[in-house]
DNA sequence: CAGGAATATTCCTGTAAAGGAATATTGATA
DNA sequence: TATCAATATTCCTTTACAGGAATATTCCTG
């Protein structure tokens, strides 16, 4: 019942809101890794990196592939298609009504009739 | 020196990812508020909306008129501009890289070899 | 200039979340 | 099956941050 609906998924936002978990959305636009190369190549531990992994798939920015021993973990596509939409629908907003801050101050003035 | 260069601001996504900040964002769509529409609207108490949108201002969501005793907040158009160059620019990543798992696969296949 | 309205700020408290260290789990291999 | 490598999980501690309540600030108006 909660969970209000909001045009894009705030775990999506979250999830990137994060120092490592950037790092490791932008490493992983060159492709697929593993668990021990994304730690290497930012120099995080593993314990620490299973956990932003794991977080940012419950949020749907990542998918794994168990291979063996590995988990392969890429990038989904939707959550940035998502944003993208979402950042998109902003456009008119910008466009049609930002600047007329004038008429918010006249209906501002007409309001202090009462 | 620190501050690391990511392409995109990662105060415009902390700043977006706490729920009442997102609402306080889609309510100044429809254009600028003062900070007591804002609470009104949101079931914010006055304070609380102030500190949110502090925090927008600082992270260069929002910017503010003076207006007498209101101030008059509204959206700035550069983050959403910035985020939307970030998410496009993952869509070559997106189509190329992506489903080549395969490729990574044979990688590791070779790696074991040594 | 006293009082009130609109907004910002401060202080306190609770909580969620991140890092460290240790350990558990799972799969491959000798 | 004992062991090792890769990864996940747990427990603990610290810290950042959000909300509540009270108060400060600023500006207008009688």
């Amino acid at each position: 019942m909660s969970a209000k609906n909001r045009g894009i998924n705030m775990m999506t936002l979250s999830g990137l809101a994060e120092p490592n978990r950037m790092d490791i959305v932008e490493l992983l636009r060159e492709g697929p890794l593993t668990v021990g190369e994304i730690a290497d190549r930012l120099g995080l531990r593993q314990p620490q990196a299973s956990k932003h992994l794991k977080v940012l798939s419950d949020s749907g920015i990542l998918e794994v592939k168990a291979e063996a021993n590995r988990r392969i973990y890429k990038l989904r596509p939707e959550p940035f298609q998502a944003l993208d939409s979402w950042v998109k629908s902003f456009r008119r907003a910008m466009e049609d009504r930002f600047d007329n801050l004038e008429d918010y101050l006249r209906e501002l003035q007409n309001k202090e009739k009462s």
